[in-house]
DNA sequence: CGTCTCCTTGATTGAAATCAACTTAGGTGG
DNA sequence: CCACCTAAGTTGATTTCAATCAAGGAGACG
């Protein structure tokens, strides 16, 4: 798979609607839970896409610099909020006045780009899991991905090993096991066995999460 | 925005090419640097993408389930391995066979796909940096990535802040500050000002990097 | 019944967070 | 132009949390 015309602008066919806008440094682009109606794209300067925690604190999740597009949304609503870093301009593509949302019949490459943004923000979402919780928040914020993904929401089999889990949380096994002890003696979980968990208070560990 | 169809199986009409193969826990779907000729779809079990890092750990991307997509790549080859967690099924689709492919000239909803595709590749290289890299190790892989946006590669000029950095990175200003200085003192780089640097040996940082 | 892998638990170490103070750079107005 | 003021950045001392080192337990399978 090779793909051209990366970063290009004038092989760019998509029009965009609105004006070239122009923002002074840290001024917000939009905000996380505006309606997300357009995608937009970099002129000049820098942006970045962050989001705020419960905590307080901020997870920048990328930095946008000329080309780059940036604001590609599965749900209804932005996720993050959009911030010049520096002065900056941007240029806006709204979906209703794209080609793309005209058929009523999705095309197979409507179906595959709404596969690769549901990628995308999952690998924001795991970005943002790595970046700024402890291990015991990580293992919550796991279990409720993986709660998620059941069909019963309370009780999760875990396919993958510690190691597994380890990996992909950046953690030791150590630490993965110690962390599920915790819960368990938190009376968040209950084991079934090691690979079968009962989640016991999944607000409690939605809580621990963002 | 809001994308429909999502993991749906009766409405995708890209048609696959070979069977349905089966794969064992642990046994290898495609590996880091094969031709990524294909994206494929796991029709049942659990997938995961990982890699290894230059350090004998290893990094896992994210965990696919029934109906997600993966082996999604901008260049011409994967960039992560693909492996069976439990006895799983999958489904491949050819570049070369898809109509998507098809046309010489790219229509606007495939320079966009390309876009979210190098979004995607763009989100997770940034969990990498978050998920295994010592705070030195970060800096360093994040001064190389604006090297790399560089006009003039040994000379980056830092548009945002140390809490911008930090925030992106996972850690304090007060680390972003003592492992820049730490750079400094090692001979890698030298600071102009605050805000700009000259990467003296960017080798060296490179190295620190997978 | 032994062996392997996976998982858990304990003791210690180490790296980054935290708490705290200080320095520098940049901007504003006298 | 300089003096001040503030935000940004640096440095130091201490604490905390996860990694590491080490050992043991549980289940699967021949």
């Amino acid at each position: 798979m090779i793909l051209r015309a990366l970063k290009s602008h004038s092989a760019e066919s998509f029009h965009a609607i609105g004006p070239v806008r122009h923002f002074e440094p840290n001024q917000r682009i939009y905000f996380e839970g505006d309606p997300a109606e357009m995608f937009l794209k970099v002129v000049s300067g820098v942006v970045r896409t962050c989001r705020m925690l419960s905590d307080g604190r901020r997870q920048v999740d990328a930095f946008h610099t000329e080309g780059e597009l940036f604001g590609f949304e599965i749900g209804p609503a932005y996720s993050m909020s959009a911030e010049a870093v520096c002065s900056s301009t941007v240029v806006s593509y709204h979906w209703r006045n794209l080609e793309v949302r005209e058929t009523t019949e999705r095309s197979p490459s409507e179906q595959l780009f709404s596969h690769v943004v549901f990628s995308l923000m999952r690998a924001q979402e795991h970005a943002r899991l790595l970046g700024s919780l402890s291990a015991i928040e990580k293992i919550a914020a796991f279990l409720v991905e993986w709660s998620d993904r059941s069909a019963d929401k309370s009780l999760v089999t875990l396919v993958m090993t510690r190691q597994d889990i380890a990996d992909y949380l950046g953690l030791t096994v150590e630490t993965v096991s110690r962390s599920l002890t915790q819960l368990r003696q938190d009376g968040l979980i209950e084991f079934l066995s090691p690979r079968q968990l009962r989640l016991t208070d999944i607000t409690a560990l939605q809580a621990l999460n963002s």
